[in-house]
DNA sequence: AATGAATGAGCCTTCATTCAT
DNA sequence: GATGAATGAAGGCTCATTCAT
């Protein structure tokens, strides 16, 4: 199928690394499931660290590609620009289970930074973190301080990030039942961005509304 | 110094299985730093799986122990006990640095749960989330449903844990000022608090209060 | 119940050190079966190699006490006197599968011997073997040479060393039909007896009163 | 020397595992005395116990190729097949004391059976064994049941394995005169065969032509 | 006299890596 | 360029034994 050894190689790590780490992981298992040589992650990729971090890399360039922070028209409301954001990111990190090794991989360096960590920072984190902040300015009025503006988008990553980090204790919380009615990636992006633009009293304070939603829902 | 070994063998092997993992740390290395003998774990512990899920009990324990849940006076304003119910939980996740090591091990467990997690969440989480979520009872009418006074509570908890969990990545993406000056438990606590008691509608907008900031910290 | 321990050891160490071989068991072992502290065997042992020379010495005695040598009446014919000793060696080798651990354990001094059989021979199978030797004497003219005597002797014993040594081998060549029916230790002392009193001429030849046999069943 | 690996680490095997078991024996030893690196067992066999079936299903070849079932004329009297049989077993028991670890080590698998015990029967024993069943067909009347004619072989090689099993205690129980006088792999042989023959009819009495063996001796 | 605690040596196995081809 | 064979180092764990009490 894929002939080229070394995508083979990479495509195989991911799952791999992104469930057992990289220290459980052996290139052994990794030489297996991608059918190559046992030697071959030494000579593509120099040792195993190296690997990872390209592993890594991958990871980070399949989620952008797969799931691409959509282009935001100017002229489209503050609002729902950060609610498009507040979707993508949760997206990424807990839709596509068949595809989240890419997410749990990263989440992985986000939680325990290696030598891969820094590169996907400025190319990957960095830039949509601007982005963010870009969305912000213009819910926030000028005199608003830098580091404030930046704690706000914190607190909306924060919780996006919190599904993904903490999905084995949430799904000890919640009752599936829950879980499958409540904690679908839409009803999440509409509590998040809800509960960010009420604080910033841009929105109706969260709770407020519930009987509309009940409403919503019933139509 | 400390005469128990199975003390000093946990005390050892708490750092290094919270710097290293459970597959990156080596039963040896455990032993030499806590100056015991190769064949101690396994006569102590079992196997190493079994020391593992003792120190992250003892984590537990010491962070309970260390930086305890305040009583809350019944007559305290739901608000103020907000504040401290975030306030503890940063002061668990990023102060004491010389003893993070329960946290940042704890924090390994919640983003790859073990057999170790399931007691850390019934034991530990799970009466602190209902505490919160009584607090939050409080701050909201009776007809919001269950699973919105949920994602409330998890939203404020996921910003307190963002700055534990993403801690290597926040501070490539702020200067060292700023991490100082606007990155303290104290601040933090603030920001988190205010962002969710203004998304109840229980606090001025966030960004609002700038000015007062400002002057607060000329004084 | 038995209060000396050191008896305790010796009868929990029987069974195993027959079952497991000396390396294949261990101390732990015998010391949890034994019911005792688990330094008891060096402290009343001095060594396990030493509680090994010690159980095959007990065993030894233990099987002579058992299954003794009947006293056999001087005007008992020859004839039924090597009956008689056949089918004591044949109790003991697979007779009582229950205590069969004693013979098991010498077997296995026989097969590999250690410190322990040069006096197991002395004390216990030169003996015998001599008393075997004596009843050959009355079934042989006297010219037959020593040595003749003797491999007759071994001949007999090696017919019913066979069916313990070899136990599973003979269990995957015949059926268990075969063995529950045709391979009792009765039939199996009448077929080596019968064969050897016939290749000295005292008996009929063997295969020859088969239908007598067959007739003698069906009474 | 040996340049095979394999071939050099089971010749190791053999002896160090004929000499002290399977449990008492180590990798380390068998790899040193091989010559090879200590993981190359695990390397080339799997594990431990694989290398031990298959030392076991070596000393098996190398025992029947050097010592082969030599080619019974069919025209060859039943007498004389069968003293070729028996003097061939004794031959592999007995005989070549420099390569004797193959017969001990087989020895140990019959006395105490382990994974490696099945196949050895079934491609080695079992054959040879029906080969003695179609000799003692000739010999014995047609209406001799099954389970005569197959105790009938156990007694012959009963006795040709107990000079194998029980040599240390032979060595006890004669002088060393004895033993190089009448207890050469050719007298045995006889004496066995003799003894066997005899109980069938077939031959004159053992013990009954000692003066013509002695006549026999002095020419 | 007898034992619970503790230990050093050694066990088999797995690992990432190297090297001759 | 690419690989199968082979390896040194280290892994977790079990063992018989010791020693202070």
């Amino acid at each position: 199928m894929q002939q080229d050894p070394r995508v083979r190689i990479l495509s195989a790590a991911g799952p791999i690394f992104a469930e057992k780490g990289f220290e459980g992981a052996t290139v052994r298992e990794i030489c297996r499931a991608a059918g190559v040589n046992g030697a071959s992650i030494n000579y593509y990729f120099g040792d195993k660290e190296n690997l990872y971090v390209e592993t890594v890399r991958l990871a980070r360039q399949m989620r952008a590609a797969e799931v691409p922070m959509p282009d935001m028209a100017p002229d489209l409301p503050a609002e729902d620009r950060l609610r498009l954001f507040t979707r993508t990111m949760l997206r990424r990190m807990i839709g596509a289970p068949e595809t989240s090794w890419q997410s749990r991989l990263m989440m992985r360096e986000v939680v325990q930074p290696s030598r891969a960590c820094r590169q996907m920072v400025e190319e990957y984190i960095r830039p949509e973190f601007n982005q963010l902040l870009r969305i912000l300015d213009e819910l926030l009025p000028d005199d608003v301080p830098r580091h404030v503006r930046q704690q706000i988008g914190f607190s909306l990553v924060g919780q996006c990030l919190f599904y993904r980090v903490a999905r084995g204790v949430v799904s000890m919380l919640i009752t599936p039942d829950e879980a499958s009615e409540s904690y679908t990636i839409e009803r999440l992006a509409e509590h998040i961005t809800g509960l960010v633009l009420a604080s910033l009293g841009q929105a109706p304070p969260v709770g407020s509304n519930h009987a509309q939603e009940s409403l919503q829902e019933a139509v």
